[in-house]
RNA sequence: GCGGCCUUCGUCUAUCGGUUAGGACGACAGCCUUUCACGUUGUAAAGACGGGUUCGAUUCCCGUAGGCCGCGCCA
């Protein structure tokens, strides 16, 4: 799985909803960090809260993994089914007078939690059955398994992003190991399977930092080497509030179906929080080539969408257009619009380069190609009322006659209504604003010409005299 | 409450003691143009506050304020 000197990441999602936004940077810089140094990107779906895991869940994000192009290597692992191993090393642990067992009931514990409150001192278990022939009796109850944590000195994380980060052990506390039921609690579980898939480099949102350092305690207690960390800052809101339901998107899935396309996300994903001088498109293999852990900003990042739309709308312009087609297509479906025919897809692809050059979403494409599916008689919109005045639906009229007998090309359109316009005495502009309307409804289309070529003759002659009067 | 982290234009960021504090998105004003978009030119826009250290601080240190995270037999 990895060689000997090999550099494992790892990204460890909990499987109770989709992947979050948040969830698919951390995974980002996982992989980039894996792919930059040749190393291993490990997925480990960290499911032992069985209430809260879904298979819908590991479903979604291995979808969203998958669409934003985050491969991983070897097999996901599964946390809950490794729970045996778990609890044999927290057995290892109490052999070795690392941890004990504790049988304050929870009751006892949010008693202790409200008096400490209360003092005004840190929240944290007092460790009384840590000793335990100065506890007394054992209650009838099964116990959890506590860290016998050092309770001076401190505990430092030298982390790659935040540097050099000190706990005071005083501060932190003998936490559980091991449930009364003999499950295993996700910082052990996280420090076993860490260790057993050799991962190297734990790159996470920076919430977990000052978990690093109870980890760390867990590591030292097996006498284990220590992973390198990287804790990232969060990503808030476009206001700077925490991510929530009323920013908009929340699941990776959401931005698919907002038309961004997996490059865009990717580079825009990247330059939240990573930066590399005044470089902002930043293709794939590019971020490959660059991406370091010491550009790693330490300050959190707000969602901007606009700057999302730009730098998506760069990869749809530079996108292939069949494959952008097919991209079109796809979220018209998962919209629940209705299918294209064949021909109708064809026409898609015909228009797609003045279409995707106008564009910065995927939606955007497909709102630019509605003209194709729209049915005779046009619906008109206030501005397209507006253009087609009286004079202008004459003018039609005339246009109609001037396009008899031509081949069928843009530039031949094209060619065919510049003369017409100069013969009428008009501006191109008067002669095309009008065409528009006609022939999409709307005062806002790709180029006319293209819109006429797309159409055929039969259908853009059709609109015309539909709107043309005599 | 206790602990930790953070703080440069509205937003994302560059700057690794000496710069007219740079770029990008957005905004605004032009140009280009069959509309829109692209492209292009220009304008406005920032070092939270207070102390130090230093010949010199956005940069180093301390404090204050604000924001965020953690403090479960959740992960």
């Amino acid at each position: 799985m990895s060689a000997p000197g090999q550099i494992v990441t790892r990204f460890a999602p909990s499987p109770t909803g989709f992947l979050h936004i948040g969830g698919a940077r951390t995974a980002l810089f996982n992989w980039l960090f894996a792919r930059h140094t040749g190393g291993a990107f490990r997925l480990r779906i960290e499911d032992t809260d069985r209430q809260r895991s879904t298979p819908e869940a590991i479903e979604a994000i291995l979808e969203g993994m998958a669409w934003l192009g985050l491969d991983h290597d070897g097999e996901v692992i599964y946390q809950f089914a490794r729970a045996e191993r778990h609890r044999a090393v927290a057995e290892e642990l109490m052999r070795k007078g690392a941890a004990y067992h504790c049988y304050a009931s929870q009751e006892e514990l949010s008693e202790m939690r409200d008096r400490q409150k209360a003092e005004s001192k840190p929240l944290r278990y007092d460790g009384r059955w840590r000793d335990r022939e100065l506890a007394g009796p054992k209650p009838n109850a099964p116990p959890v398994v506590r860290l016998k944590a050092p309770q001076t000195g401190e505990t430092i994380i030298d982390d790659k992003v935040q540097g050099e980060v000190r706990f005071r052990n005083d501060v932190l506390d003998d936490f559980v190991l091991l449930r009364a039921d003999g499950t295993p609690t996700y910082m052990l579980s996280v420090v076993v399977d860490d260790y057993d898939m050799g991962v190297t480099h734990i790159i996470r949102g920076d919430d977990h930092l000052t978990n690093a350092a109870r980890q760390r305690q867990i590591i030292d207690a097996m006498g284990w080497p220590q992973p390198t960390y990287a804790h990232l800052p969060l990503l808030h809101g476009p206001d700077g509030a925490k991510l929530s339901k009323r920013h908009g998107a929340q699941g990776i899935h959401e931005y698919r179906d907002l038309g961004y396309l997996p490059e865009g996300m990717r580079n825009y994903l990247l330059r939240l929080g990573w930066s590399h001088g005044d470089d902002e498109i930043i293709p794939t293999d590019r971020a490959i080539e660059w991406f370091n852990l010491e550009s790693i900003g330490r300050s959190p990042a707000r969602i901007d969408f606009k700057k999302l739309d730009s730098i998506n709308g760069h990869y749809i312009r530079a996108a292939d257009d069949d494959a952008l087609t097919q991209e079109a297509i796809v979220v018209m479906q998962r919209l629940g619009r209705p299918a294209l025919t064949a021909d109708q897809q064809a026409q898609l692809r015909a228009i797609m380069p003045s279409l995707k050059e106008r564009a910065k979403t995927v939606i955007e494409i497909i709102d630019g190609a509605s003209f194709i599916s729209d049915s005779r008689p046009l619906a008109l919109d206030d501005k397209a009322q507006k253009l087609l005045s009286a004079d202008a639906r004459r003018r039609l009229g005339r246009l109609g006659a001037a396009l008899g007998g031509l081949t069928w090309t843009a530039g031949d359109i094209e060619a065919a209504v510049r003369a017409f316009a100069e013969a009428e005495g008009a501006k191109l502009g008067d002669v095309a604003q009008p065409l528009r309307a006609a022939l999409t409804g709307k005062a806002v289309s790709p180029p006319v010409f293209d819109v006429m070529a797309t159409l055929g003759r039969e259908e853009a002659l059709a609109r015309l005299r539909d709107q043309a009067a005599a």
